[in-house]
DNA sequence: CGATCCTTTGATATGTTTCAAGCTTAGTGG
DNA sequence: CCACTAAGCTTGAAACATATCAAAGGATCG
């Protein structure tokens, strides 16, 4: 948040990306000029809606967002859940017809670029191309691992799984401190996340409070025993390809 | 396939990276020259396995492959189905540790290239880049798809989800002739993609025969009543992307 | 032509949903 | 500062979709 005061509001966005591909000192430069515009929104503002074609990428600065489908029937399915510090529609610069809304949970602020601007930059950098392009495939590993959720655990594994997600991911973004977190969604969106209902996710963050391994109020959670909770969530870390800085990435 | 016996190997990756993102000349020509070794290899075997490290990406000429992983209770979650002339693991040339496995469905021929040289050729050629690029983003489009699939519709629409996109993508890939098409999945492996049991989903298959949306025979699907089984499947092609080389995709 | 893998069918079990109601919390206006 | 309201959380009972278990019938391939 430092950073938007300071006049360098994408400076988050250029260490992201530098975490995950190694960036030149000019790339750098090139990413903190990218035209843009900072914007302040109130909770649940749609940011994208499914079938708008998309003229901009966003960047959400402070607070949470989250992506979801509507099926034919009515029910919501939520896609993935976003942070601070992350690119929320990347995708939208080459395939600029969304097939997904894109909603905030809590008030952000976010900044907003013309994806022209960022079309002509990746042809411009290709060190920038890559890094954005690296950040593209991590999102498509969370999502494979999401399908993996829904489509063949249990209740109390599905639960105690994103709860393991998005602890780690507000680690690595230096969010958290301690073991504990504020999950700014309701048991309905937590239920639509997984494939639930919100009654037996209920339920189940019950259960798994009972059990000692989280603990709750209002919309705090806090981790009790990571071990069993990583064990009941059938959670291995490796598909958020956190260390994927650390040395590789690049053809060097 | 003739391109496999012409010596042009690698030509149908240039064609449908060309559909994806406009590329010059010089760009097809680096794409075709790509170092690369053919194999022809049996039904069933494995490309890569969850955690290996990778150090090449298989392009699949012919046949079909798919991408699971397994929980740690053992039950195995497919995660996408590939078709000849598809990119099969191109997050590996930037997530070189594997987070799910890719196996064969059919005999198939593969080209495989070094991760090395792709990393050294998005860098040089940012134009082929942004193809990589927007092909990656359409396969996160379609796990997308998949976890609103596998978590909020009912056992019909996820038999009948899977049938329409397999069948649109063949047909994108000219590989389809009429309103059929031959699924080399066992009913096991089609549970495994919509997260059922094999013996439910032959139970829904057998329903969506009987009321004329599908007939089989072994295991090819021929679509009687392509209106019905959209809407049954709860099928809005649009995730798919199609049509994303018509004119924009770069910001041009 | 024997063996294996796959498909099909029936009967029963179960996890999750649905429906319904009461309860708590947070926000708003008097 | 309290009353009121809306939203979300919690709990119970019943219904239902899908899983599990089991066994027989086909297909495919040495």
């Amino acid at each position: 948040m430092s950073a938007i005061l300071t006049g360098r509001p994408l400076a988050p966005l250029a260490e992201r990306l530098a975490r995950l591909s190694p960036l030149s000192e000019a790339e750098r430069e090139s990413l903190l000029s990218l035209p843009h515009t900072i914007r302040t929104l109130a909770a649940s503002t749609h940011i994208v809606r499914d079938g708008d074609r998309v003229e901009s990428c966003t960047i959400l600065l402070s607070g949470f967002a989250y992506r979801y489908k509507i099926t034919g029937e009515g029910a919501r399915q939520i896609i993935s859940v976003h942070i601070a510090g992350e690119l929320l529609d990347l995708q939208h610069c080459f395939l600029p017809i969304a097939d997904h809304g894109l909603q905030l949970l809590t008030d952000a602020n976010v900044a907003v670029v013309p994806r022209q601007a960022i079309g002509d930059l990746v042809l411009a950098a290709p060190g920038i191309a890559r890094a954005f392009w690296v950040d593209s495939l991590i999102d498509a590993a969370i999502f494979r691992e999401w399908v993996v959720n829904v489509g063949r655990r249990n209740s109390r594994a599905r639960v105690a799984h994103i709860l393991c997600e998005i602890f780690l991911r507000l680690q690595a973004a230096g969010l958290v401190r301690g073991q504990r977190y504020i999950l700014p969604m309701t048991q309905e969106q937590l239920a639509d996340a997984v494939g639930l209902t919100s009654v037996h996710v209920n339920r189940v963050l019950k259960q798994l409070a009972e059990e000692g391994l989280i603990s709750r109020d209002r919309r705090t959670i806090a981790i009790e025993d990571w071990g069993r909770l990583k064990r009941t969530g059938d959670f291995n870390e490796r598909y958020l390809h956190h260390d994927v800085g650390g040395g590789l990435g690049a053809a060097t």
